[in-house]
DNA sequence: TACCAGGTAGCGG
DNA sequence: CCGCTACATGGT
């Protein structure tokens, strides 16, 4: 157990801005094999995973002065900044950023959740924390993932995507360094490895960059950026001012659009 | 009940 | 390089 002290801190935000699947409104966030629980700024966790949770919501970097370099002069960035006050990118699991984005695709939010559960009650393991007092699944490892056919994904709701996952199960598997081997490297070395994955394609290979691999510079476009980037930015939105953490703004975007929709 | 969802692969031009 | 379409399924 710990408390947060930076400022820029908002679990319900962060909860609700679609970049990780498996934190609760009630304050229960489940990771790989571990879960805490957050209320306000106090997360409860088992004492020796600490520095996961520390690492896990970010709180080494500083956001507010992601904030300042926002140009004031633009009102809807600004606007979104406010709005989505206190989010953080998270550091998830590559592994678990890989099926839960490919899962993502063509999906709503609830939806993907719903898939997600599914998958780590059947391959991850039952769990539970007398810290937390909960019951829970862990999301499945490759190699526990690696024992499911398709006709079994695809009972989880996945549809087309049960090939992608089964695919990406195996090859992972079978390539146990191969996402923690790209842990050191560039962004766009990364994104071009992700975009080896069948059913990877820019979008997830940036949402895995980002928020599995922290390279902050990942742009993900999905279908909510893209309607602000024509509807207020039709001159081109200024990436060379934001460069090199345009990953950050983008998630004030997502958040700010798709909470006003 | 239609429509849509944090897209991608495969195709034709 | 573009634009177009099929894709399985569940949420609203």
């Amino acid at each position: 157990m710990f408390e947060v002290k930076c400022k820029e801190f908002n679990y319900d935000v962060i909860a609700d801005s679609g970049q990780a699947f498996r934190m609760g409104a009630d304050g229960v966030v489940i990771a790989g094999d571990k879960c805490c629980r957050v209320d306000g700024r106090t997360v409860v966790c088992d004492d020796a995973d600490n520095d996961f949770w520390i690492h896990y919501f970010d709180l080494e970097n500083d956001y507010s002065a992601y904030i300042r370099k926002i140009d004031k002069k633009d009102k809807y960035l600004s606007a979104a900044a406010d709005y989505g006050r206190g989010i953080r990118i998270l550091n998830q699991d590559p592994w678990e950023m890989l099926i839960t984005f490919i899962i993502s695709q063509r999906k709503n939010i609830p939806a993907i959740k719903s898939s997600v559960e599914s998958i780590c009650k059947k391959w991850g393991t039952e769990r539970y924390n007398k810290i937390v007092n909960i019951k829970y699944y862990s999301f499945p490892t490759p190699k526990q993932l690696s024992k499911a056919s398709i006709e079994e994904l695809r009972s989880c709701g996945l549809g087309y995507r049960d090939e992608y996952i089964y695919l990406a199960a195996q090859t992972v598997d079978q390539n146990p360094d191969l996402l923690s081997a790209l842990a050191g490297k560039s962004y766009e070395d990364i994104r071009d490895e992700l975009l080896k994955f069948r059913g990877v394609g820019i979008k997830v290979a940036n949402c895995v960059a980002l928020f599995g691999f922290h390279k902050i510079e990942a742009f993900p476009i999905d279908v909510w950026i893209q309607r602000v980037l024509d509807m207020y930015y039709a001159n081109g939105f200024p990436f060379e001012r934001y460069k090199g953490f345009a990953g950050i703004i983008q998630q004030y975007i997502f958040y700010f659009v798709r909470k006003n929709s």
